[in-house]
DNA sequence: TCAAAAGTGTTATGATTACACCCATGA
DNA sequence: TCATGGGTGTAATCATAACACTTTTGA
């Protein structure tokens, strides 16, 4: 009883319906650490926000599907992503078996505001403390991502993808306090981070602040490639 | 042109054949990692190679999956398991598009070799190092699930997964050497995880060994949810 | 001259490393 | 008695935490 017209509707429905992305997007801005939600424009769960996310095509990826998805909410095309896990309870998603894949982003500021806006006319930063009820479990998925960037963090420097080019040692430790929660000792952070030969010093300063300006600083990923080779971590 | 017929068709596709889930299932045995394999009977992959594994029903977790599976193949019903991530190159899979789902499992050995053995009939325990090629992307989970492990056993006690209920300091000791691959001080490995309070001594040593008999240690999981509770870390 | 942040220095404490050494036990 | 692993002790070094303090700069 198969015929070519229901074998092709099995396809689509297999690659259209069955997989998706959710992806959680952190920014990091004026210390405050904020996740990027999206309004849902139809079906049941109009008006809710949710995290942005989408199908995964027969051809690509889950890689380049959250990339894609990402680049056509933001105009960025070359954001940090990692895969967070896949969610996979039955009844996740109220109409029909859905398994999604939950990725991660880190993206700064600055090329956001710059990129989109226009494009991401729904979309809107909320501060980590402050997420509204989310479709589906987009929320258990959020609460994961931020135990995974925790983690993350204190392993690798993928908190650079948080600021700017050019950042102070400040900018880094506020960041670091954002995300971990906790405070940390000016003095012993600066000897710590400087010691680890991660940063490139810059000859240049802050400009146009109200105090003493600061030294700025790079992320160096030539020095960070010779430093994973050998195992190191960056515990706080 | 939809039929109820071709309907139902689209429903067992998409849920039988798209998500599949592939375990890595680790044993510890004299001091040897291993990794448990399967020999595929049927089909164009067969007499190769292959991570245990199968398919996803329509009403049950990715979790719950991936412990159903291993409780086929190996009679035991609370094996340690953690979702590795989900791998979903469009051509992984040479038939069709599969997404599949990896999990890692730790098992002592004591307890595989007592349960199973006759349900198992075509498995067999591999060194760490001397894994044959696998069928699809199957040495690429393999891979990434031992980085993984690696990372893991230094964040939680994990690795207890992997000794007998009762165990000497060094037989853990070992356990971490093979894993991290690295080589440890005796008397450093000892004041350090004792000093973490997470062992509880037992008023029993070992039995019928061919040198003085060592001190067994058991591993006590309340005291470990208070310290995860307030944060800590393996770091050796 | 004051606030605000940049940046330096100091000291006590504890962890880590790299050892040397003694102990108990079965073969 | 010897090999094998069990178990203790120690001294040098290094990292960390908690401070106090000085510097620079715009408002």
């Amino acid at each position: 009883m198969i015929n070519k017209e229901s074998v092709k509707i099995v396809e689509d429905t297999s690659v259209m319906d069955a997989f998706s992305i959710d992806c959680v997007v952190f920014g990091f801005d004026n210390g405050i650490l904020e996740v990027l939600l999206v309004q849902h424009g139809e079906g049941i769960s109009e008006g809710k926000w949710a995290l942005p996310g989408g199908w995964i095509k027969k051809t690509e990826s889950a890689d380049n599907a959250a990339h894609r998805l990402l680049g056509e909410l933001t105009g960025l095309d070359n954001i940090y992503l990692e895969q967070l896990k896949a969610f996979g309870e039955p009844d996740r998603f109220p109409l029909r078996r859905v398994i999604t894949i939950g990725y991660y982003a880190l993206l700064k500021r600055e090329d956001f505001n710059v990129k989109a806006g226009f494009t991401a006319s729904d979309a809107k930063w909320y501060k980590i403390n402050d997420i509204p009820n989310l479709i589906y479990d987009h929320n258990e998925i959020l609460a994961f991502s931020i135990k995974q960037l925790r983690n993350r963090v204190r392993q690798a420097p993928v908190g650079f993808n948080l600021l700017p080019e050019k950042f102070t040692l400040l900018q880094l430790m506020h960041l670091y306090e954002e995300i971990l929660g906790i405070e940390m000792d000016k003095s012993n952070f600066r000897r710590k981070i400087l010691h680890m030969k991660l940063l490139l010093a810059l000859n240049e300063k802050q400009q146009d602040v109200s105090h003493r300006a600061a030294k700025l600083y790079k992320f160096d990923s030539k020095i960070y490639e010779k430093l994973t080779q050998k195992g190191f971590n960056f515990e706080f």
